[in-house]
DNA sequence: GGTTGACTTT
């Protein structure tokens, strides 16, 4: 134990150093608040509070506990600061998500006289970053050169992150690019802009860069792992994200929890819920994110009713739900077709969990309703008094178009078309939509008056893709046009039988299952109206006729359930149907399933 | 004394 100085002492110059030493000790040691704030009181008896140096380590404890209140109060308080003072205090309110403060700090040093300096500049780009403010980041990167600190690692670093989470990877790489020595944070800050902007397969080559540098310096962290495996989950690689897989059971003793949820969406993305499940269950203590990973994967796979068994799990052990595990939850009715349900945590989200429904919450709802022909219900919803954006508002108009379609209520759809139209969003889709409608019940001038509208404005469809990976490559098959794919005639012919096979058993297109031939693939027959639909498989690899086998990665929602998609394909091709990863394979039989393992 | 990177989203 050590002895506390008498307060006495404190008067005689001698002891200012020792005091000062004995006060700052307590500061960085202090377990609580309580503790701060006595230690605090002794300053403050002692004089000492005046002193920049001593208080900047009391402002840093008030900080260490999340109280910027007090932290403020001190530093408003504090006869004279320094450029140490204000970057705490500015870290200090990004730590509490208040990074707009931060910025509002920053502002504010020079009429105070303080000079921002590298750290000051790190900790500002930070608040940029966190704030997506690609104008006042940009601002930040000319001042950080005009200083000269162009070269500094830390500050290269944080501004590749704000790039790339402001959605500019190419001035992220610029930066990257230029710096002069990096260390792992930099790589993996680039590795992440990538990941973050729908740029996977650069993510992936710069992970492998990465590992060809082969430096101990710069092995991989578990924020590596975790944005490459994100990367590979959004790409659909299984193998890859496998090796990675192993890799961080090899490389790290414990496999943190962000890495482990990761994973979980990593495999459920690719189709392999099991292990999604598997990961998921040597989680220790999953918190809130590995839980709605995990009730997201479950729910794409169509098993709404274990999405939901992991959310009462999840409340039954007193972890707050988010507003994406709410999203998860209500995408798992609406997918599963759990209505009441859905209407009942869609309803109970405020009360029960403090999460007021936003766009996305309604957008799902009204997907929800959609999906099960509840139109009138949908629509009455989409035109509650929920302040929206143009592009959430497209989005939920565009859910509602397309149930319409769905279900061929053409006078919502005219409703919901023109919203869609009046916002500037989706038009393109909109028009071939509405058209493919008209002609589907023969009005005819209706649907060529579209096109014509479509003409006069030059608006142009792109044709929609998926895609499937043989192997280690991948195929790309836009809508209506197999023929440039290798194996297209066979792959046409499973579809075409899926297709029949499905509206059999009562299937109606969602609005990723059924994809109606894009507008001018029609013009190109010069038929206007007859369209031909294409259907996609749900996921796994297939073995279809000849051999070929196939993995089919997009539109996992069809029918909201693969399993059932599984037993239509295993109809249609005979017995011997055989899904297969990696590790596993599933053959189904009379519509059973027996799995194994090849090693 | 104060600075940089990760997971879930309709």
């Amino acid at each position: 134990m050590k002895r506390t100085p008498k307060l006495s002492l404190l008067n005689q110059p001698h002891s200012n150093l020792q005091a000062h030493t004995e006060f700052i000790h307590r500061l960085q040691n202090s377990q609580d608040l309580k503790a701060a704030a006595k230690t605090h009181s002794n300053i403050f008896k002692s004089g000492l509070s005046n002193h920049t140096f001593t208080a900047n380590h009391l402002l840093n404890a008030y900080l260490r506990f999340n109280k910027t209140t007090d932290a403020r109060k001190l530093f408003d308080e504090m006869p004279e600061t320094n450029v140490v003072s204000w970057t705490a205090l500015m870290a200090g309110y990004i730590d509490v998500g208040e990074p707009r403060e931060a910025l509002r700090l920053f502002g504010r040093m020079a009429e105070a006289r303080i000079q921002a300096n590298e750290f000051t500049l790190a900790t500002a780009i930070n608040a940029c970053s966190l704030l997506a403010d690609l104008e006042t980041g940009r601002k930040i990167h000319t001042r950080v050169e005009t200083l000269g600190l162009s070269s500094n690692l830390v500050i290269s670093s944080a501004l590749i992150d704000m790039y790339g989470k402001s959605n500019d990877v190419d001035n992220a790489r610029q930066v990257f690019n230029h710096m002069i020595c990096r260390n792992v944070i930099s790589w993996t800050s680039m590795i992440s802009a990538y990941a973050q902007n729908a740029q996977g397969d650069y993510a992936l080559g710069l992970f492998r860069e990465l590992i060809y540098e082969n430096s101990l310096a710069l092995a991989p962290t578990q924020f590596t792992f975790a944005s490459v495996i994100n990367a590979c989950a959004s790409l659909g690689r299984l193998v890859a994200g496998k090796a990675l897989h192993l890799a961080v059971i090899r490389r790290c003793h414990v496999v943190n929890d962000v890495v482990a949820s990761a994973l979980v969406d990593m495999y459920a993305k690719c189709g392999c819920i099991d292990y999604s499940d598997k990961v998921f269950r040597q989680i220790l203590q999953p918190t809130v994110i590995p839980f709605t990973s995990m009730i997201v994967g479950a729910a794409k796979h169509g098993l709404g009713k274990h999405s939901l068994h992991l959310f009462d799990e999840m409340l039954a052990r007193g972890i707050r739900p988010n507003d994406v595990t709410l999203l998860g939850v209500l995408y798992a009715c609406s997918h599963s077709g759990l209505i009441d349900i859905g209407l009942y945590h869609f309803n109970s989200m405020q009360l029960k969990h403090g999460i007021a429904p936003d766009a996305r919450h309604y957008t799902c709802l009204i997907d929800m309703l959609g999906r099960a022909g509840h139109l009138d219900e949908a629509y009455k919803l989409s035109t509650e008094n929920v302040p929206l954006g143009a592009v959430d508002a497209a989005l939920m108009w565009g859910t509602l178009l397309s149930a319409c379609r769905n279900h061929g209520r053409l006078e919502l759809a005219v409703k919901a078309g023109k919203r869609l139209i009046e916002l500037n969003q989706q038009v393109a889709s909109t028009y071939v939509t509405m058209s493919n409608m008209y002609a589907s019940i023969g009005r005819w001038e209706n649907a060529q008056g579209i096109r014509s509208e479509m003409k006069r404005r030059g608006v142009r469809k792109e044709p929609g893709c998926s895609w499937v990976e043989l192997r280690n490559s991948t195929y790309v098959f836009y809508a209506g046009d197999l023929s440039s794919c290798t194996h297209g005639s066979e792959i046409a012919q499973l579809l075409r039988d899926l297709e029949v096979r499905m509206k059999e058993r009562g299937y109606v297109g969602g609005s990723s299952g059924l994809v109606f031939v894009d507008v001018e693939e029609e013009a190109k027959q010069g038929v206007v109206g007859v369209h031909s639909e294409r259907l996609a498989l749900g996921f796994g690899l297939i073995n279809i006729p000849k051999g070929v086998t196939i993995r089919v990665m997009k539109n996992l929602r069809m029918c909201g359930d693969c399993h059932e998609a599984f037993k239509l394909i295993s109809e249609i091709i005979g017995r011997d149907f055989v899904v297969r990863d990696v590790n596993r394979f599933h053959h189904f039989r009379d519509g059973s399933c027996t799995c194994g393992d090849y090693w």
